[in-house]
DNA sequence: CGGGCAATTGAAGTAGATCAAGCCCAGTGG
DNA sequence: CCACTGGGCTTGATCTACTTCAATTGCCCG
């Protein structure tokens, strides 16, 4: 079965901005474009990093597992965005599982082909340095936030970025566009699913949120943000 | 007073390891090379990033300062290292300020000419995005230590990472070569002054470590990496 | 020699982890 | 179609590693 090779679906994709509609052809021709069933693995933590990838719909999700056993969810990754290539490029091994947590479908690239590329369209490597520069910014940010706030807080701000990442309006409010559990939360701000259990059911009580199974819907952002940034910003 | 340009000054210096000495004399003098004072502020966090620069000996730290008075040690820069380029180059405000912790000597360009330099010598390029990587790497490591991680733990891994850094054999055991403070530390496992004085307190008596003023020396460093990880690793 | 920054050390309080028990609901297969 | 099963979620009770508060000491530099 062949996807279509549409350049306008790179529209927005971070890495292909810059570049006109025919040498976005030309990269999509370097690639393998392929679909993933939701729980699909894509690469695996240790692995040799030799792929580039950039998702063109649906959801990875980046895991790092720690010796203890435990998980951190280093983030969610949405369409237009790429992963895996800062290793690639490093030659390094991959830092993380990548796993859709739902049907996706994803273009990647040999670092191989990726360098040549990048060679050819010095916009392609600008790109990417910048990309990693906004996640750098991004970590140190998080960094700062979890060795100095509570867990509430800390969650708060957590569902924040994802209303921005995922957000889509419905009639009760903003919806995270994908499935999310209690536990993938908790792996995200460093605290346990039991906590953020009790903290979402608190938030549900006073309207803030409506969460289900898998489902969040921030209905009054303004008092997340509020809870987020206590003394405003 | 006048520092002499020494092409050999950037040997082992991240940004210039890949180029000739010619190359090297020709970006070594589109900068500016300049004494810190101890205690000197190079830049602050909020300034439009304007400048790149490298560390060419002393040490410098990156503090980031959060809205509730709190502050975040980011890294300790040493010789060879450069920093405040990633925002630079993204045209964004710095996110951190960064203070000479003794007195130093380092080099900045203005980013204008350091882009115009990375057109010429785009292996200036491709360094500055490794770069960006390894931090990147290294703060996805941290975030992971912090939320799982307790406090004993976390100091003695940044410890171990100092003594990595910024290690100096001595008869006595290896020192770190610049003067750290409990609250530097504890600035950098998010904790407090008073949990890391206990604990250094503590290491101190089991002969771990020989902490005094401003001075930390690891004697037995495999007890340190014992404590760093416990299950081995 | 004195002023202030760094460090120590005790005592008390608490956020949130951990332990423990049970419930709810979406699939699955008979 | 209904019973079963297991992943996801809730909620109470207890426990503790840290923070916070408070006081004191000691070191270094001017």
């Amino acid at each position: 079965m062949t996807l279509h090779l549409d350049p306008v679906a790179l529209n927005g994709a971070e890495l292909f901005d810059a570049l006109g509609e025919d040498d976005r052809m030309d990269v999509l021709r370097a690639g393998t474009v392929r679909r993933l069933a939701k729980g699909r693995r894509i690469f695996a933590q240790g692995d040799p990093g030799e792929t580039c990838h950039t998702l063109l719909d649906g959801r990875v999700k980046i895991v790092q597992s720690r010796p203890d056993g435990g998980q951190s969810v280093i983030r969610f990754i949405g369409p237009g965005e790429m992963f895996g290539t800062v290793a690639a490029l490093m030659d390094r091994p991959f830092p993380a599982d990548a796993v859709a947590v739902v049907d996706s479908v994803e273009i990647h690239w040999p670092v191989t082909a990726m360098r040549r590329l990048m060679t050819r369209f010095p916009q392609l490597a600008i790109c990417s340095a910048a990309s990693a520069g906004r996640r750098l910014f991004e970590l140190q940010e998080r960094l700062g936030e979890l060795s100095a706030e509570r867990v509430e807080q800390r969650i708060a701000r957590t569902v924040a970025r994802l209303v921005r990442q995922a957000g889509r309006r419905t009639e009760e409010g903003v919806e995270i566009d994908f499935p999310i559990t209690r536990q993938d939360l908790a792996e995200m701000t460093g605290s346990t699913l039991h906590t953020v259990s009790r903290t979402l059911s608190a938030w549900d009580e006073r309207g803030v949120t409506a969460s289900s199974r898998r489902r969040l819907v921030v209905r009054k952002l303004h008092l997340l943000l509020e809870i987020a940034d206590p003394d405003d910003g």
